[in-house]
DNA sequence: GACGGGGCTGGAACGCCGTTCCAATGTCCA
DNA sequence: TGGACATTGGAACGGCGTTCCAGCCCCGTC
């Protein structure tokens, strides 16, 4: 009763480590952060799970490795500005876009921020702030300030996304802040003033557009402190 | 071989929310994240998995519960301060504290920061936004600006903490952040000369000042763009 | 004082996970 | 032609969150 059974006449496709990885992106931004489970990819790959640790170390390297792929293409396709300050919002707008787009890097883009291709976001990023002017002893400063709300705001929009799908799967975004604003409108006036006050602004606003002004808020507390003027 | 043994003569002190509540945050701090599972909270509580679904709906659950009651601590502590921008900070440094104190909430702040008690913690700051001279209009976006920040800063910290504590458990903090600025340090020169070029700084930090740093550039971009120079 | 129902307990079991193991296979070179 | 070896994929392991449910204790009722 122990022999097993064998099929296969040489995959004509043989995995290799970036199929896997693309496979799983599939999976993530099909059935969310979840949804990649080693059975599955197996499946997906027409294989046992036995075979894809053959190339992959484990989950955490798996998930590393689709989010730096998603990283990348990001930062390939971010735009040069003309200013220092347009380059920073473009390279921020790509990590922004790249979370909206596939809201299960959010968690994972704190993780290790110190390595690639994260850390090729912010060395762009430092490099600006150098063209603006800011003097070396504030540099690290000054980007740990943007690398901070950047990750925070990726975090954020993960959490929401997950939230969204869990509450109600069938819900658009749109119906998901309104039922946020109606909870903070219908707090208690006397211990939530300030709260209630802003539920219509949640209601408006646009993820987006609030992201790319808290970008230029740091920028204008950066170069008042450290640059010239001229420089922003 | 069915009769299952008992052996309970009504515990002395019986089964509650708070006291599971209590047990998990304890599991946290001593095993970290990771350290959080029904049959080792079971076994410090002298019961089994069962009995504390009758009082807790589930994982999710108590975690969120585990991280309100630590930020509601954080907040109680939180001192006043003489103008709006140091009760601003010290705000932001009780968050800060408490991620720093239970590196595990870190990663849940952002998970439901419309709810309390986060939710009254960005209350708060609102309050002090406003008393800044901050209109109406701008209210949203400027507390969002600190919001991601906050929680962002919060992450990162997290995630220092678990790669810190996973890459050599009996290290400590500085010599995991040198290690880090080593690898900043021997970095390509052509691909990365701004990352070298902070690597001291990197090594020098401290994470707390680098905090309250981004907050008051934070707040100068806000008060620059809508509160009275007078203000702040 | 008997008793019955419901709040509460906790051990067993279910299904799924990440991971490991390893017999079987295909390929290639001596 | 026959090993060595990279590669495969199914089975199995231990552990997880969660569910199930038999049993216990307490309390109200008669």
């Amino acid at each position: 009763m122990a022999t097993r059974t064998r099929r296969t006449e040489r995959r004509e496709k043989p995995l290799s480590r970036e199929r896997i990885v693309e496979a799983a992106i599939e999976l993530l931004d099909t059935a969310g952060e979840g949804g990649l489970t080693f059975r599955a990819l197996a499946e997906r790959l027409a294989t046992g799970p036995g075979a894809i640790y053959w190339h992959v170390a484990g989950k955490d390297e798996l998930l590393t490795a689709a989010t730096d792929v998603i990283v990348a293409e990001a930062m390939a396709a971010a735009p040069s500005g003309a200013t220092p300050r347009e380059t920073i919002r473009g390279l921020a707008l790509a990590v922004f876009d790249a979370v909206d787009g596939h809201p299960w890097i959010g968690g994972d883009l704190s993780r290790a921020p110190a390595r690639s291709p994260m850390l090729r976001v912010f060395e762009r990023i430092g490099r600006q702030l150098q063209a603006l002017g800011v003097p070396h002893a504030a540099q690290f400063t000054a980007l740990s300030a943007l690398q901070s709300y950047i990750l925070g705001t990726g975090g954020l929009n993960a959490a929401n996304a997950r939230a969204q799908h869990q509450r109600d799967p069938g819900t658009d975004r749109s119906d998901f802040i309104n039922a946020a604003a109606d909870d903070w409108a219908s707090l208690d006036p006397d211990e939530y003033p300030f709260t209630r006050g802003i539920a219509e602004q949640l209601r408006a606003h646009d993820d987006r557009v609030e992201f790319v002004a808290g970008i230029d808020i740091i920028l204008d507390g950066i170069t008042a402190r450290w640059a010239p003027p001229v420089g922003g």
